[in-house]
This record gives C-alpha cells, structure tokens and sequence, in this order.
DNA sequence: CACAACATGAGTAAACAG
DNA sequence: CTGTTTACTCATGTTGTG
C-alpha cells in the first residue's frame, strides 16, 4: 500500500525532472549574476538545500549518484556529470580547475568545453554527441551533412527548428529515448526499487526514536538531513515517509517549474492530441543560453497557453461558440469529478504546470464578466462533463446600470463602463474619492479631457460607481456579495470585521460561473453529493450547489482562515443543511490516513473542488510575484497531493502495482 | 492587538500607430 | 511587420488609531 501509494506520487510529480530543472535553475544566475539564495522569498527547503555539503543536495540527483563507485563528494561529483553525458576526464579537469563547490561553475564550463571541442572531435563523435541529447541519428547525419560539421551552433539551431516543427514525430525517433513518460517510467522504477530496499535494510536498523528512523529512512533516500528535518517540522510528527518525500518533492517542484517548463516543447492544448518529447536538460541548458531567442519564439509558438479571446472557455450562456465535446485524458477520469481554479492572468508557464500536474487536462478560461455585472478572469483545471450545462435562475444582473440603478442619475456620459472590472480584496480610500471629487468640482458642465481620463482610470483601477454629483465610492461588502452571487450578507456578522468581508469576497469563486459548470452533475446525484473542498473560503462550491438544487450529503472543507470557516458554518446552519459538515483548518492535516478515514466513512467523494491560493500568481501583487513556488501559491501541489490520494484510495491499489 | 486607511508598480498581452 | 501605448490584475507593507 505504501509503496504503490509513493509510485503514484511519484508519477505524478515527475520526479526525475527534478535533477536537472534545479540545476537550471540555479544557472538562471547567469541572467542575474547576483542572484540570492538567501532571499527570504525562497522556499525554506532551498535554503537548506544550498547549504548541505554537496551543494547539489537534489534528492533525485544523490539518488542518481548512488549506484555510482566512490563515496567521497568528488567521486560523486564526477559521477554525476558523467551520468549527464560528459566524458570523465573532461569532468576531473573541470573540477580541479574550477573546484568542485560550485556546480553551477562546473556545468557551465563543462559546456563551453564540450561545445568548443567538438569541431575538432571526429564526425562520429560529432553525431554521437546530439544524439546523446536526444536527437535522432538520421536528422543528425542530415543537418550535420547540410551545415559541415565545424558550425555547431548552426547544428544545433537546425536541429532545434527540425525537431520542434515535427511535431508529430518529434526527437524520441531516437530509439533509446521512448516518449518522456516512459522513459520517467524507468527512472521511477529505479528509484522505487531503490526505495524498497531501503525500506527492508531500514527495519533491520535499531533506531533510537520514530523521527530518527524517520530521518535515516529520508536520508537514505538520498535527501539531506536539512530537508528532511523541514518536512518532518512542517508535515508533522506523524506524518509518514510519502507525505514527507511528497513533501520535499513537491517544495523541489515548486521551486523548478516556473524556470523549466517554459523550455517544454509540447503543445498541450492546441488540438486535444498530447505530444510528449524526451527532454535533454543539459541541452536545454546550453540552448537557453545561447538560443534564447530562438527559444522565445518556439515558446510563443508552441507552448504558451493561449488565453481565449473572448473569455469564454467551453462556452457560456447566451454566447453562441459552445462546445460541448472533449476528450479527457484517461488519467483525469473519474471518479472522483474534481474542479480546481486560479487566476487566468497568472506569470508565463504556471497554467502550463498546474495542467501538467492536473492530468493534462486543457484549463478552461472564462471571464464572470458573462455571467454578472463584473470581470472575473479565472482558469478552471475540472474533468467534468460540459455538455448539457445549464445556468442558474433567475440571472443575475449582467450591467452596472442593471446591477446598482440608484447610480444612474449620477453617471456621466463619458464613463462608458458597463460592466465593472475584478472584484479585489482591497478598496479605494476616501482620499481618492475625495480627490476625483474635487478634480471634477473644478469644472462646470463637461470636465476637460484630461481629467475624465483620471477619473476614469481611478474608477477602472478601484471599480467606483457614481453615488451623487461628482461624487464616485467603493462597492459596499454586501453588494460584491450579491455581484458575486452570495446571499445577501452571507459575510456579515458574527464577528466578521468589514476588511476581512471584503478579503473573503474578493478571494472567492463567482457562484454563477461555478454553477454553471457544475449544473452538469444535477442529473448524476439526484440523491444528493459528496463534497471535498478544498481552500474551500466563504463555501463559494457549496453555495453554488445549494443553489442548483443539489443535495449536500457529506462536505469535508479544508479552510485556514477561522473567519471564513465561520461564514461557511454560519450559512449550514442557516440554510438548514441534512448533510455533515466537517472542518477542517489545515491542508497539511489532510494525510493519508486522514483521507482514508473519510472515504470509508462517506463512501468516497463523489466530486473534490478547490482554488488554491492566487497570492503569488495575481498581478496585483507587488511584493512577492513568485508563480508556484510562492509560498501561498505552492499549496497548489497540496491540491494535487490530496487529490491524488483521493483517487488512490477511492480506485484501490492493486491496478497501480500491476 | 484589531482594525482601518493609505501608499506602493510590474508583468503581460491586447490594441494601436507607424 | 514592429515598436509603442493602453488596459488590467482573487495584494502587501506601513502607519495610525482606539
């Protein structure tokens, strides 16, 4: 059970990418020479990886190196570099030239080396060495002949172009190298069965104290005592060895993706068909530095996730363009339905991971500007049904005149805004209305041209509606409420003061565009639903069901903040709710056997949703921008992980050994 | 300490102009 | 086609008040 528990997760993070995206990573000094390691915005587990003794402390890559012959750091060292297909002698005198602390210095050396020799290395060698990267032998022979082999940089950017424009037959024509799934296949066999000896030879040990064993069986595995130490602080002491690993592997993935996948050359949502290409990381590395450019124009070509204009994703009410048919990938099947939402504006390359990590499933955009009187441009990652959706009744109000009438009278022509913008969490302050005030008070009649524009930016930026002659405010907390679809002060009360209404508000769902979406399960539980929420808020998926009519047998929401558990609870209880309703405050306490305490409880959930936080990822905020890795924005990899084991108990195991 | 008020741009892509 | 302008964004840090 615990084995195949940890295969599953294992695939699912593509554990072996790891080795080479930190070392990319940590070489994206090159475009920033300063970079900080100590910055406090790292994760803390990286700053415990760069202080530990290899300074490579990649579990991955030590796993890696673990078959290898020596035991010293230079041994391994020099394994390491040669297990990435440089030669051993190149490697010793890298290393005795540039020392062995910093690896960053060593690959990159390693790779001026090995690109300035090749013009003198024979023809075969030559070949030998882009093949080596992944590279057909035929297209090689072919750009080789076509470009003379003393221009390798020509080679390679031909190469480059060649393979990214086949897309159908891509670099795996390599007969060693299958596609990137397999070949990750390998690797995890690999390190699976490495992982059950390590759990035989462990009972064998005496050790002294459950953490110490946990520790060795960590280390082991080829983390760092460091990171080890952080996971056990922050999974708990009874957390087990797969949340622990899971733990640090998820922080690792975090912490490389945003660097990485922008290099990814397949074309996830271009046309349903799922390309995967065997990645070489250190040619990637190479190019990245000397093709960026070239790099840059693939990215936009092929892999930037394209947001639909206009936003309307499978399709909206009263739209025409819907589209009621797809073709899930198998692994995102369910049960159990899930449904997980973000910012659609997020930084370049985290709606590639958060559907790479969702199954591959194609993320659908949709702006609420089609559902209410205000903008809300989010992706929904969901595996649910999309034909024969139906939207709630009655329509909310669909313009700002319809939606605040008492504002009429006082708006002027030249404000042609009919639909608010993104509902935020944060309001304009007094001294600007103040400001547009008296900026318009200047003026009799029609104000000049530039001062409309001011005022018309400030009412953009804050979403002011015209509440009396010249003067513009802030929406009230209890009309966001019913903007977004929420009863009527659903956040009011109960010791809930105005700013936290307006933070919960502006981090929560639009109920209509969910119900929209989830209209579809109506017909599948008439007797009603079993609901994991996760980062569940103010219960925006709750409501959203309530409000479609179906039942809510077992809720299990998992929500950090006691003021919104609070209005989620308050509403239950006022709603008059049959089911059960389960808080809990942390996604952390959510392990496996938490999980499997539920699922035998309730039967299984029947449908798990959840928008992990957006701090990171919005573009309002200034401070820490940080994409996945961001220390909010990673619990996305906590939806996956619960997700995960959700589908992993509810299917049983047996299928996952065999 | 809780709460409120206020100041604080950048990253991205579409729209636009040349 | 290319450079420029425009538009938009589930926020954070600091200060002040009671």
């Amino acid at each position: 059970m615990m084995v195949s528990l940890l295969l599953f997760l294992l695939r699912s993070f593509s554990w072996p990418i790891l080795q080479v995206k930190r070392m990319v990573d940590n070489n994206s000094g090159g475009e920033a020479d300063n970079f900080d390691w100590d910055t406090e915005d790292d994760l803390e587990i990286d700053n415990y990886a760069i202080s530990a003794p290899s300074g490579l402390s990649t579990p991955c890559g030590e796993a890696v190196w673990a078959g290898s012959s020596g035991n010293s750091p230079n041994s391994k060292i020099i394994d390491h570099f040669v297990g990435m297909g440089f030669s051993r002698e190149m490697v010793a005198k890298v290393i005795e030239e540039k020392g062995e602390e910093n690896s960053d210095l060593i690959l990159e050396t390693l790779l001026e080396y090995s690109a300035s020799t090749l013009p003198s290395s024979s023809n075969s060698k030559l070949i030998d060495h882009f093949v080596g990267m992944g590279f057909s032998e035929e297209m090689v022979v072919k750009v080789v002949q076509e470009n003379g082999e003393g221009n390798t940089d020509s080679i390679l950017e031909t190469l480059l172009t060649y393979s990214a424009l086949e897309t159908t037959a891509p670099v795996q024509q390599n007969p060693d190298s299958g596609n990137c799934s397999s070949d990750y296949e390998g690797s995890l066999l690999n390190d699976f069965s490495d992982f059950d000896s390590f759990s035989e030879s462990e009972e064998i040990m005496s050790p002294s104290s459950e953490e110490g064993r946990k520790l060795l069986h960590l280390t082991k595995m080829g983390y760092s005592e460091a990171e080890a130490s952080v996971a056990m602080e922050r999974c708990g002491p009874d957390s087990t060895i797969e949340e622990l690993t899971d733990f640090i592997c998820a922080a690792q993935i975090a912490k490389a993706a945003d660097a990485l996948f922008p290099l990814e050359d397949k074309k996830p949502f271009s046309n349903g068909s799922i390309h995967k290409k065997r990645r070489n990381w250190g040619y990637d590395l190479l190019l990245r530095k000397k093709k960026l450019k070239l790099e840059k124009r693939f990215d936009e070509d092929d892999d930037a996730v394209h947001l639909p204009n206009p936003m309307i994703g499978f399709g909206v009410p009263n739209e025409p363009d819907q589209i009621t048919h797809r073709v899930l990938p198998e692994a995102a099947l369910g049960p159990p339905y899930f449904y997980y939402e973000n910012v659609a504006l997020a930084p370049k390359g985290v709606w590639t991971t958060i559907s790479r990590f969702l199954y591959d499933v194609e993320p659908e955009f949709v702006d609420s500007k089609f559902f209410c009187a205000s903008a809300r441009k989010r992706g929904y990652v969901h595996n649910l049904p999309i034909d024969n959706r139906f939207p709630l009744l009655p329509f909310p109000p669909r313009t700002i005149h319809e939606a605040f009438p008492l504002t009429r009278k006082w708006w002027p022509s030249w404000d042609t805004r009919t639909k608010l913008n993104c509902l935020q969490t944060c309001i304009a302050s007094a001294r600007l209305t103040d400001k547009i005030r008296k900026a318009l008070e200047d003026s009799d009649g029609e104000p000049p041209l530039g001062i409309q524009k001011f005022v018309l930016e400030q009412c953009r930026k804050w979403n002011l509606v015209w509440v009396g002659r010249n003067k513009v405010a802030p929406l009230e907390p209890d009309e966001v409420e019913m903007l977004l679809g929420f009863p009527r002060n659903h956040t009011r009360g109960g010791g809930i003061s105005r700013t936290d209404r307006y933070k919960s508000l502006g981090n929560s769902f639009q109920i209509d565009t969910v119900a929209y979406h989830f209209s579809v399960l109506k017909d599948k539980f008439p007797g009603g639903i079993n609901l994991l929420s996760l980062f569940s808020g103010i219960g925006g998926a709750e409501v959203a069901l309530h409000r479609l009519g179906i039942p809510l047998k077992n809720v299990v929401a998992v929500e950090i903040a006691e003021v919104n558990r609070n209005i989620l609870r308050s509403w239950w209880e006022q709603t008059n709710q049959r089911g059960t309703l389960t808080d809990i405050q942390d996604v952390q306490e959510l392990n496996g056997d938490r999980l499997e305490q539920l699922i035998k409880n309730f039967g299984g959930f029947d449908l798990v949703v959840g928008g992990s936080p957006c701090n990171n990822l919005t573009g309002s905020n200034r401070y820490h921008r940080d994409g996945l890795e961001g220390k909010d924005s990673a619990l996305f990899f906590d939806f996956c992980r619960i997700l995960d084991l959700v589908k992993c108990i509810m299917n049983g195991t047996k299928s996952m050994i065999a």
